[in-house]
DNA sequence: GCCAACGTTGGC
DNA sequence: GCCAACGTTGGC
């Protein structure tokens, strides 16, 4: 079992939207990076707790733990002709892209980046680190236990 | 909206 | 396969 860190953008998809759907379950499309691809297509479990990040917004954090809810599969907005997630060079018959579904397990209140930063345990955190970009990121099962045990409340 | 950092592209 | 140019990310 691993753990994850997943950034979505509120605009796109929120805490909240991830409640609002069907199953609470979202499908993680639109990753075109390649080492985020390989985390979901190599990587990922069902069951794999994830972090829910609310990034590019007014106040980024984890809002939520999810976890992993499907293996990966090709992105179906790859082949959408109309999607700003179109891929010209992938075909069904060789897809490029794939995702992963996520299920939302509870929202929390929310964890600041500021938060975050606050704590030795997590300064060695991914998604911290100066100049990452990464939009999925590995959690260290100490950080995500921290986080868990001292970070979310009930 | 700024801009540092990073990934990708493409000419050579 | 180098690397300059360009595009994107995301905190601030």
């Amino acid at each position: 079992m691993r753990y994850w860190l997943m950034k979505s953008e509120p605009g796109d998809c929120s805490i909240d939207d991830l409640a609002s759907f069907p199953g609470q379950t979202v499908a993680w499309y639109g990753v075109r990076n390649y080492q985020a691809r390989n985390f979901m297509r190599d990587q990922m479990r069902i069951g794999d707790g994830v972090l829910f990040y609310h990034s590019n917004c007014k106040e980024p954090g984890i809002a939520g733990i999810a976890r992993v809810s499907s293996t990966a599969y090709p992105d179906a907005t790859q082949f959408d002709k109309l999607s700003k997630y179109f891929d010209v060079k992938a075909t069904p018959e060789t897809p490029r892209w794939f995702n992963v579904d996520v299920q939302l397990v509870k929202k929390i209140a929310l964890i600041s980046i500021e938060e975050l930063r606050r704590h030795p345990a997590l300064e060695r955190m991914r998604t911290l680190q100066r100049g990452n970009r990464l939009s999925i990121t590995p959690v260290d099962p100490a950080e995500w236990n921290f986080i868990l045990q001292n970070l979310v409340g009930d």
